[in-house]
Order: C-alpha cells, then sequence, then structure tokens
DNA sequence: ATAGGGTTAG
C-alpha cells in the first residue's frame, strides 16, 4: 500500500487490533527550545570562521545588554561583508540563547545598506534562530518588519518561519503562512517538508497526510527526509503500525533509508511499547542497510526500556551499548542520569554525571532539571535547593521545566502556598507559563483541596489562550473519581468550563463505603461532576486516554448502584468500543463472552508501561470488586511477583495494588495455598507473611486503606493472621496456623468467590 | 530554509 492509499483508508479504516493510539497516555506534548551546541560544528565544513569575528561573537555573548548590540557590531562591521558572516554571528547568538541580542542584529542589519544583499539570507537565518529559541512570536515580528521593508519575500525565509511555528508546536500558524506563501511564491521541496514537519509537532497526522498528498498532486517528487518527517510524524501519533508501511513505501519508491529512518522508526515502536520491534530492527538494520547503531539508537531503546518501566532493561542496554565500543553523548548520559535518579539511585545518577563531564560533556539544563525532579519527587528539598543554587552560580538560569519540576514537587508534598508563589516568580521571569505547568499546578489545587485557585487558574488558562488538555482534564477527573473532593455550587463565572465548586479536601483514606464521610448525596454529585468533566473534555475536542478511564473506573467504584456504573460507563463508548466492551462486560458478568477480548486489553495495556498497566488495573479490579464480580477479578499478569516463597516462608506483596486489586489477590494467593496444600500434600513454612506497605496511598503516611480493608477482610473470615510487631504494614501467621484454619471447611466458603451478575 | 534520541499528569 503507497502512503497516498493508506491516507485515504486511515480515515475510514477499522479499529487496528492493538489499543487506539489516544489510548495510550505517554505522548509527550511539550515543545521547549533545544540549544543544541551538540551535534553540529557551527560553521559549515571547508569554510573556516575568521578569528576576529569568532573572538567578536564571544564579546557580544558576554555583554550584559542587548542594547550594546549595534556598537559592538559597528566594531566589526568590515568584516561582516561576507555571505556567512552576519549569519554566524547570529546563529552563535541563538545558541547561547540570547534571543534580544539576534532581534536587536536585526534591526542594525536593515541600517547597513551596503549589507543589502545579504539582508534575505540574513533574514532568515534569524528567523529560523528565533524559532529554534522558541520565539515564534518575535520571529514573525522580523519577517513582518522584512516584507514592510520589501525584502524577505523569498522559499527561504517562508521556510523558516513555517519552521518557526512548527518547533512551537504552532501548527495553525505554520499552515496559514504555508497557504500566504503561495500567492508569493511556489513551495519547493523543502517547504513541503518543513509544513509537513510542522504537523508532526503540533501532532496532527492527518494533516501531515493531506499536505503530503498535495505535495504528490503538485508534481512534486518526496525525498528521504519527507519520508523520515512522515513517519516521526505518524509515530508522534502512536501510529506505528503506519510507520511500517510508510517505511515499506520508501522501498517501493527506491528511496535509500539512512540512519535517522531506523532510529525515526525504532522511536515510534518504543512510543508504542513494541520493545520487541525495536530490538529486532536493531538487530537486523546492519545486515539489511549497513547502518550501525549509533548512540541515538541506542539512547532511544535505553530510553524506550525505561519509559515502560523497565529500568533493569535499560540499563543492561547501557552496559552493551558501550561493549559495543558505543560512546555515549550528552543525551545519553543524560537519559541515564534521569533513569537511575527516578530509581532514587543518586549515588549512580551523580557517577554517571560525573563521567558525562569527563568525557567533556557539560551537564546542562536537562540534566539539572531530571536530577531536580527527581530529587523533588522524592522529597529530597534540601538537595534540590542545594542544586538551584548550583545552577545560579554557573549561569545556567532556569526554565518552564525547571520550575515546572519544582512547583510539582512543592504540589505533592502538600507546599501549596509555595507552589504558588513559586508560579508568581515564573511570571515575573518572564517565562511563559505553558499548559503542562498549568496542569501541575490544577492538579496541586485539586489533591490539596483550593478550589477557587484552581478555577481561576482554568480562567487564566482561558485568558492566555492555553487550552487544557487530556492532563489537565484527568487531573480533575482523578479529583472527583477518587471522591477526595466536595462539591457546592456551579461557578457560575466560568465559561467554557462548566464544574461544579470544589469546595473542601476530604480524607482520602474514606474509600470505604461504610466509612466514608461523604453522604450518598454528595458522592452523587461527584459522580456527576466526573461524567461532566468527562462530557466537557470530549466537547472541546480533547481525546481521553487510558488514565481518562482509570479515573472514569474509580469514579465507577463510587456509584451507588451498578446501573450508575453502567451509564457511567456508557460515556466512554464512543471513544473506544472495546475498552468499554470489555469493562462494561466484566461489570454485567457477561465474563464467557468478553474473556478473549479482556485477555487480549490486558495483554496490550503492557505496552503502555508497567505504571500505567497497574493504574488501570487497580481501577478495574476496584470496581469489579465493589460491585461484587469477585470471579472476574483476577490475575492479569500485571502482577509479576505478587507472592513468592523462601524456605523459611510464604509472601504475598500487595504493595501498589488498590483495595480491590489486593482483596482480590488475598483470595487468589489463598486459594493458590489451598490447591498447594491439597496437590502436594506437603506442610507450610514456619511464617506465612502479607505485605501491604502502605498500598496505593503512600503518598499519605499513617493512611493505609489497603492494610485496613487487608485486615477487615482476614478478620470477616476468622483468620489466624495478625499484624507483626511494630511494622505496620505487615501481616503474619505461623504456617501451621494457616493450614489448619485453610482446611477448615467454613473456611473453604468464605474463599469461594461468586458474582452476582453472571452468564 | 527541512527529518532521529533526553527533562511534565495517572
Amino acid at each position: 500500500m503507497t502512503a497516498t492509499a493508506a491516507a485515504a483508508a486511515a480515515s475510514t479504516a477499522a479499529r487496528p487490533p492493538s489499543l487506539g493510539s489516544d489510548f495510550c497516555g505517554r505522548k509527550s506534548t511539550r515543545l521547549v527550545s533545544k540549544l543544541s551546541h551538540l551535534g553540529r560544528p557551527s560553521s559549515a565544513p571547508g569554510k573556516p570562521i575568521k578569528p576576529v569575528l569568532s573572538s567578536a561573537v564571544k564579546h557580544m555573548i558576554k555583554s550584559p545588554s542587548p542594547s550594546l548590540m549595534p556598537a559592538l557590531l559597528d566594531q566589526v562591521s568590515a568584516h561582516l561583508l561576507g555571505p556567512d558572516d552576519l549569519p554566524f554571528i547570529v546563529r552563535e547568538l541563538g545558541h547561547s540563547g540570547q534571543w534580544e541580542k539576534v532581534v536587536k542584529s536585526f534591526d542594525w542589519m536593515v541600517l547597513q545598506q551596503n549589507l543589502r544583499s545579504q539582508w534575505d539570507k540574513v533574514t532568515s537565518t534569524i528567523i529560523s534562530s528565533l524559532g529554534r529559541l522558541g520565539r515564534s512570536d518575535w520571529a514573525q515580528l522580523i519577517f513582518d518588519r522584512a516584507v514592510g521593508a520589501g525584502f524577505g519575500n523569498n522559499v527561504f525565509v517562508y521556510s523558516s518561519l513555517i519552521c518557526a511555528y512548527g518547533r512551537s508546536g504552532k501548527l495553525a500558524k505554520a499552515v496559514e503562512i504555508f497557504e500566504a506563501m503561495k500567492v508569493v511564491c511556489k513551495p519547493n521541496l523543502v517547504v513541503y517538508n518543513a509544513v509537513i514537519d510542522a504537523c508532526s509537532k503540533g501532532g496532527d497526522y492527518p494533516t501531515a497526510l493531506r499536505i503530503f498528498r498535495e505535495m504528490l498532486e503538485q508534481g512534486m517528487s518526496p525525498d528521504r527526509i519527507t519520508f523520515n518527517t512522515l513517519i516521526s510524524a505518524a509515530g508522534r501519533a502512536n501510529r506505528w503500525e503506519e510507520c511500517d508501511r510508510i517505511f515499506a513505501e520508501m522501498e517501493e519508491r527506491g528511496i535509500a533509508r539512512d540512519d535517522v529512518t531506523y532510529n525515526t522508526l525504532i522511536a515510534t515502536y518504543c512510543r508504542g511499547g513494541q520493545m520487541h520491534l525495536g530490538a529486532a530492527l536493531m538487530e537486523t538494520m546492519a545486515k539489511s542497510s549497513g547502518i550501525e547503531p549509533s548512540v541515538i539508537t541506542y539512547s532511544t531503546m535505553i530510553d524506550g526500556y525505561a519509559k515502560l518501566g523497565l529500568a533493569h532493561e535499560a540499563i543492561a542496554l547501557f552496559q552493551e551499548m558501550r561493549n559495543q565500543n558505543v560512546e555515549p553523548d550528552g543525551i545519553c548520559y543524560n537519559t541515564m542520569v534521569d533513569i537511575h535518579a527516578r530509581l532514587g539511585n543518586f549515588d549512580e545518577a551523580h557517577s554517571i554525571r560525573r563521567a558525562m563531564e569527563e568525557a567533556g560533556f557539560a551537564k546542562d539544563i536537562v540534566t539539572y532539571n531530571a536530577l531536580l525532579d527527581s530529587y523533588g519527587k522524592q522529597g529530597k528539598f534540601r538537595e534540590a535547593m542545594s542544586l538551584l543554587e548550583e545552577m545560579k552560580q554557573r549561569g545556567a538560569s532556569p526554565n518552564i521545566l525547571t520550575y515546572s519540576a519544582l512547583i510539582d514537587a512543592y504540589c505533592k508534598h502538600g507546599f501549596h502556598r509555595d507552589a504558588m508563589a513559586l508560579f508568581q516568580d515564573v511570571k515575573k521571569a518572564g517565562l511563559q507559563p505553558d499548559v503542562v505547568l498549568y496542569s501541575t499546578l490544577v492538579d496541586g489545587c485539586c489533591k490539596n483541596g483550593s478550589p477557587d485557585e484552581a478555577l481561576a487558574l482554568l480562567e487564566e488558562m482561558a485568558d492566555n489562550g492555553i487550552r487544557p488538555n487530556v492532563i489537565t482534564y484527568n487531573s480533575l477527573l482523578d479529583a472527583y473519581g477518587r471522591q477526595c473532593l466536595m462539591v457546592r455550587k456551579t461557578f457560575p463565572k466560568l465559561r467554557f468550563f462548566l464544574l461544579p465548586r470544589v469546595t473542601m479536601l476530604l480524607k482520602p483514606s474514606m474509600q470505604d463505603d461504610q466509612q466514608s464521610l461523604v453522604d450518598p448525596k454528595q458522592k452523587q454529585a461527584l459522580v456527576l461532576a466526573a461524567a461532566r468533566v468527562f462530557r466537557e473534555m470530549a466537547k472541546n475536542g480533547v481525546k481521553p486516554n487510558v488514565v481518562t478511564f482509570s479515573s472514569i473506573l474509580n469514579a465507577c467504584s463510587h456509584c451507588a448502584s451498578v446501573e450508575d456504573a453502567s451509564n457511567l460507563l456508557e460515556a466512554m463508548r464512543v471513544f473506544d468500543g472495546r475498552v468499554y466492551g470489555v469493562t462494561h462486560g466484566l461489570l454485567m458478568g457477561f465474563r464467557i463472552r468478553v474473556w478473549r477480548d479482556a485477555e487480549t486489553l490486558f495483554n496490550e495495556l503492557t505496552t503502555l508501561g508497567h505504571n500505567t498497566a497497574v493504574a488501570f488495573y487497580n481501577a478495574l479490579t476496584d470496581v469489579l470488586w465493589h460491585f461484587e464480580q469477585a470471579q472476574a477479578a483476577k490475575d492479569r499478569h500485571v502482577w509479576d511477583k505478587a507472592w513468592w516463597h523462601s524456605e523459611q516462608q510464604f509472601f504475598l506483596d500487595l504493595h501498589f495494588m488498590s483495595v480491590g486489586s489486593a482483596q482480590a489477590m488475598l483470595h487468589l494467593w489463598l486459594l493458590y495455598i489451598r490447591k498447594f496444600l491439597c496437590q502436594r500434600r506437603s506442610v507450610l513454612p514456619k511464617y506465612m507473611s502479607i505485605l501491604t506497605g502502605w498500598g496505593k496511598h503512600s503518598k499519605v503516611p499513617g493512611e493505609s486503606a489497603v492494610k485496613r480493608a487487608v485486615e477487615a477482610h482476614l478478620l470477616e473470615m476468622n483468620s489466624p493472621f495478625h499484624v507483626w510487631g511494630n511494622n505496620e504494614g505487615r501481616l503474619v501467621c505461623a504456617g501451621y496456623q494457616v493450614q489448619g484454619w485453610l482446611m477448615d471447611t467454613r473456611t473453604q466458603r468464605h474463599l469461594r468467590l461468586c458474582d452476582v451478575r453472571g452468564d
């Protein structure tokens, strides 16, 4: 099939056998300017830089004020007559992140009549630099000034501007410029490639295909870059099967694949959780195309493993890379620093950071941000602050991600006021808060119970033209779904987002119906609120993902009746028939009919990463347990090592499980042990241990819902388990006692799981 | 003037 045919089929195609692309939640939508000095040398090979300019540009970078630019340029104006001289200066200024100085260079240039012949070229470089710095606003301004002054109306300048918009994710603007340029000059291959890339970065794959078709209709021959860009576009849209087709079409058209092609395709596999496909391609690429896996290939796979929660594989592959004598680069080191920091292995993270510096890669803003984020998430504020201090001393200015990490850390640890104060600093620093930062704050407000601020933030977002995304909505849904919030009335001023007003925070530990502080009416209101958020997101064209569905399922767990839950589920039917079919089917007891689908779904959940799979599975099991569909709540291979044994002891580990999952797993374990006793006619070891830890609510010390639920359940079944010594999270019992209890006929009755609905 | 790997939610 050709890409054109694929494009035609894309809109009408039946649902692919895998999870829908929107279902996957691991898509990074953040576009932060990348000041990469890595990779490209600052001058084209064979064109040596004039030493005068080299030292002049260093001076300009160090100069404290952009207003000194004209004077500094005047000093070297005699050396700026070559066509690459001024572009060199602009690029270097761009690399150092100083967009104001770039703009000043333009102002200076248009006053130099003798440089008139270079205006177009320099303008294009300036727009491109501003684009790389994420300042599409200034890129547009420069463009307007150039056109106003009667130059800059050529393909080079236009393509620079299109790219500038593309890099900041402003797809609509990129397309608008593209359409406008057609009146002035005919777009060439590069322009088409740039527009397709803008669609890719803007997350609009269908439009990318539309532009591609238009390009073919214009008789333009797509090149390797076009195809690489298309693969990237499909990859960002989580359409890895589509990528396979494009990859095949390249071959049909006789366009040679290069390292970028392979790396892009492997990246799309990683994004789609298809690590086996990535590994296979990496294995064969050298033989089939003569292209050896590079540090980029390895980094891609390493990060892919890590993002799926397979840190062990990631670390092993890094070692393998070293064994193959592929040297890590700055990005690769940063990836490893991040992996170890997330695991809490800060010693290892820092040792890798040191190796990075010894290898000649200075730590950059990404290194700092990765470390800061993990320190913050793990509550190591002292370390985070000292890192921030170090950044300050080294003159590395915090960017929007630095602030996001800190603000998130504050929110997650209950320092809500400090988070809001820091948010003010962001604005003071002249940084533009983006949807990620707003979502972090909205989440923080939901969890810390500052309702007015949460709603004010949504308004502020709207005022700044920042549309809430799936994560923003998920935070709200999560709050309602867990029933941590209480509802009072509708907030009348909110124009685009009619949410009930949230007034107070309830203890998240109050999960159990009987103990809940929320009266049934309030519960119902919360469930309705969740449903409303869900509809609101649909109305705004935001597609729910697996996290959304988990939250909906959590809300279902709080419905008074199975009918209410069923109604709530109905809403997700339009988005994903399969997920709906499985959850609804299991809830209603159509186990036989949906079981095959269910198993496929559970297997596919693994491709979304361990944490994602666990969250969904917890949410689903909670609903099933809540509505007494216990039989349906059985092992889905999500809990790899839920139980194990040593010589002395049997263990059941309920960490990471929700209340429902933990109870279902407890039953399975007890049944397994009973079977073990019956079949092998052997005896149990000395001790039996159930580890609950703090369960899902580890963030709220001392509020172990899982432990309390399991303890209560065991008590109900007259089990001899009891809390072990001063370890509150551990229930133990002597093996012989468990044996006696399990073989008792009264216990057997307790253990039998019956579904109240079923076929 | 255009394409590939790293820092956000659950």
